[in-house]
Parts: C-alpha cells; sequence; structure tokens
DNA sequence: TAAATATATAATAATTCACTTATATATTCA
DNA sequence: TGAATATATAAGTGAATTATTATATATTTA
C-alpha cells in the first residue's frame, strides 16, 4: 500500500541528507519562509562556505531552489518536487524553528525578500 | 503548529540512521513483519556482521526490538518508540518491500516465529 | 571604476561510516 | 558433551562527510 511511488533509495538519499541538524532545520525553516545565505549564516553561527554547501546539497536533490534577487541569493522549498510530499508530513512532526528568524529580526539581521 | 514534540536534533539522528539504503529497507519490512538476523543476511546479500551491526543501531536508539526465539533473534519494530508516530508516516511513503521476503518464501528461506 | 558585500568553489584535514575478517558467545541437537 | 548453527563484538580499512581556509565570482554603491 505504497502512497507513493518514490524509489526506497532515492528516499533513502533524501533521509540521508534530512539527516543532519543544520540541515533539517533549514528546510524547516524554508517550508515557512525563504532565506538567504547570509541569514543562515547568523542563525547557526558557522562559516559562511559551510552553509553554501549545505544549501548546494539541497539544492542537488531538487529539494530547494535558489533565486538571485540583487546582491542576496534566496532559497526556498520547491514545493514541485517528488519529495515534496514526504518532506511535508516529516516537518510536521518537528517544532517551529521560527524563533531563529524572530532573533534575527530583533537583532536587524532579517533581509527582507523585497 | 508541531504535532509531536520530539526535538529536532534526534529527529535528525534517526533521519540519519534511516538514510541509509539496508536500514531504511529493514525498517519497512519490520514495520509488517518481524525478522530474524539470517533473513536479512540473505535478502540484503551481505555478510552476518554488517547485517548484526545495522539492527545494533537501530536497536540502539530503541526503534527496533529484539526478542530471541531459541537460536534465532527476531527483531521488530518498537510501536511505543516516541519515534514511531514520524516514522510510520515515513514508510506510507515507501513502495512495499514484501516481496524480498515471498522471494525468501519461495527458497525455503523464511524462519518462522512458531 | 574601485571598494564593499554576498555567495560559490577548491583544497584539505578531521571525523564518521559501513564494510571486512577474525573471534567470542549462545543455543540446539546428535 | 561436542559439533553445528545463529548472532554479537572487536579491530582495521577505505570511502564519505563536514568543517576550515583561501580564493574566485557576482552585485551594489560611492
Amino acid at each position: 500500500m505504497n502512497v507513493s511511488n518514490v524509489e526506497l533509495d532515492k528516499v533513502a538519499t533524501i533521509l540521508k541528507l534530512l539527516g543532519d541538524k543544520t540541515r533539517l532545520t533549514m528546510v524547516k525553516l524554508l517550508d515557512t519562509n525563504d532565506c538567504c545565505v547570509c541569514e543562515f549564516v547568523e542563525i547557526f553561527k558557522t562559516s559562511q562556505p559551510a552553509i553554501s554547501q549545505h544549501v548546494r546539497k539541497l539544492k542537488d536533490v531538487g529539494i530547494v531552489r535558489e533565486a538571485r534577487k540583487g546582491q542576496w541569493v534566496f532559497y526556498s522549498l520547491n514545493k514541485q518536487s517528488d519529495y515534496y510530499p514526504i518532506i511535508q508530513t516529516l516537518l510536521h512532526h518537528l517544532p517551529s524553528q521560527e524563533y531563529k528568524l524572530k532573533e534575527l529580526e530583533v537583532q536587524g539581521l532579517r533581509i527582507s525578500c523585497e
């Protein structure tokens, strides 16, 4: 009784990617907000190249998309991905991470899309 | 709007474990059947120690349980685990792997619980 | 156009992972 | 009890992973 017909191998690949605290938090945030690299750098207190490498992995399997907006590159969840249904049900089980964005806002570090 | 209140870090750990083709298939099978190590050895065409190490990892985080039945050790999904709700929704998205057990049966390699 | 800002890529080092081989432990059965 | 069967553990190895530092590329702005 398989709801979707995505291959098990490919799901394993997606789960491996999401099996990382940083990337899982990213995806949880991206489900409700677009974010740019510099915001992630602030949120995760890690280097900019580390963040770039994480988002690239998510982009390579098609679960996030990038869009340049001026000097910034914004990332968003790709809701057209074959894996979005699985990811969405997964994210439902996770506590909201919105407070991380709230903290950025307080510090004046939130980048607006517009 | 978090359905469960399991911590994100811990979910990441679970997803990393399930982000392996062998373990993900195991868990999918264990959702509907108890299996012993020697069956997994046949199914995955890998060494007995490799299988033992996989099931131990699943046991260590509490998502499977073991029960000795004579000379065999049977593994089952622990439906009492805090992570079972997440795992169950995940498994709904995977194609059935029952055919692997059917193949064993045909070869007379299926071990009965009784 | 030059400086500042944001991001990506490359090279590399430390860690983790999944297998292998060898061996130990537990159970059954002749 | 001793041989056979099933499983677990330990040690070692090669590959994959994640971070870091250094540098390249792209965009904005003075």
